[in-house]
DNA sequence: TCTGGGGTCCTAGGACCC
DNA sequence: TCTGGGGTCCTAGGACCC
């Protein structure tokens, strides 16, 4: 999708047309999508909210409505199923179709894209770009040039020539860092990386990185287009992070945080019938640095009172005096399905405790809601 | 009043085991 | 009588993606 998240909000919106939007939070969020108005004034996606109204003061601004954004998500990915069943999401606005077995159907790759634009604009009302090529990398790298609201088809034969050109930041997996060191070797296209050793760019970013770019230079991504439908990779981690308003010394506000995002995370893990092992409290101070500190236990949990546990003693242990921190999160990773997890009562503990109490709130929430029942100290003083 | 939130993967060192 | 080699797990940091 082209602007995902401003098409979505100003699709109702004909009063905006015409205007630069940009769709972010507020205070020290960040853009998450900014119509071509805007990104005509230099706005780009991730770019801090404070410097996107400074390049654009006649921006209107709009906080992102995710709930919509996933509804659309969720039509359109419905809408590219209709062409062929192999589609693997990749996020909630980008996916990729494998249309190898649809051509005698729905004619060539062209008519295909177009096809599948014309009716995600119909049914949806927005743009989307496609990139056609013989691997996905490739594919996804060609849509980027098809912006916005285009196609862009990169033959077999053609894919060196589509590439090498390229600045070597356009290739999948080569991030800001990653360029500038291979630039400090000299090397500033992807033809560049392509006529170089694969030795030489190994030894400069690492085997597996220094490999995947080297072929990727030369358009070999070994990716398949995977469906979501099929058995697909179990989650391995979960996580919530929050950058409060204003730098936050106060250890009492961090415990409290800190049992706000347990709570949320382990939530996520009862609904999805999973638990984990290893939790890691990461912390921003206001410099920006970040560390992070991690403690595996004896055995996988989702109970909210164990992660909030676990996160606080890690914290605790940082020995912080009274540091000015920006962001607090808490992840929980190594994760099985709860039916895996045999509970090993300790001497003395209780047969019925914060697991079982825990489950007795999530029914509560299901029926009553997200206000119905919560630890006292996530319950506003206001009431 | 620069720099969100949710993830994945890789690297590297040290402990530990056989 | 100067210290192997292979493997796994844990921890911390960093890069990258959307």
């Amino acid at each position: 999708m082209d602007a995902f998240y401003a098409s979505v909000a100003t699709r109702d919106r004909p009063d905006l047309d015409g205007r630069p939007v940009i769709v972010g939070g507020g205070g020290r969020g960040v853009v998450l999508s900014a119509n071509y108005l805007a990104r005509g004034s230099g706005v780009r996606s991730a770019m801090p909210m404070t410097r996107a109204r400074r390049l654009c003061p006649d921006a209107v601004v709009i906080p992102p409505d995710f709930a919509l954004v996933e509804q659309v998500s969720g039509s359109v990915m419905a809408l590219f199923r209709q062409v062929t069943p192999l589609v693997e999401a990749v996020s909630l606005d980008e996916a990729f179709l494998d249309v190898s077995g649809a051509a005698r159907r729905l004619g060539t790759p062209e008519e295909i894209a177009e096809r599948l634009r014309s009716v995600v604009h119909d049914e949806q009302r927005i743009t989307c770009s496609v990139g056609v090529a013989a691997t996905p990398v490739v594919a996804k790298m060609a849509s980027r040039h098809a912006k916005p609201d285009g196609v862009v088809v990169v033959p077999s034969g053609e894919v060196t020539a589509f590439l090498h050109p390229l600045d070597v930041g356009e290739l999948w997996g080569v991030g800001e860092r990653t360029r500038e060191q291979l630039h400090r070797l000299g090397l500033f296209t992807v033809g560049d990386v392509a006529h170089t050793p694969v030795q030489t760019v190994q030894r400069a970013l690492g085997g597996v990185l220094g490999a995947r770019v080297h072929a990727l230079a030369w358009g070999v991504d070994g990716r398949v287009v995977t469906p979501q439908s099929g058995p697909h990779a179990p989650e391995r981690s979960t996580g919530a992070d929050h950058t409060f308003d204003r730098d936050v010394d106060d250890p009492d506000v961090v415990a409290t945080e800190l049992l706000r995002l347990s709570a949320r995370v382990t939530g996520r893990l009862r609904s999805a019938g999973l638990a984990g092992r290893t939790v890691t409290l990461r912390i921003r101070f206001a410099d920006f640095t970040t560390i992070t500190r991690s403690r595996t236990l004896p055995e996988a949990t989702d109970v909210t009172v164990e992660v909030h546990r676990t996160a606080l003693a890690l914290f605790r242990g940082l020995g912080l005096q009274r540091a000015r921190l920006r962001l607090v999160g808490v992840r929980v990773e190594g994760l099985v399905p709860r039916s895996q997890v045999h509970h090993q009562l300790q001497l003395g503990e209780r047969e019925h405790g914060w697991s079982e109490a825990e489950r007795a709130m999530d029914r509560a929430t299901r029926r009553f809601g997200a206000s119905a029942v919560r630890p006292a100290r996530l319950v506003r003083h206001t009431g």
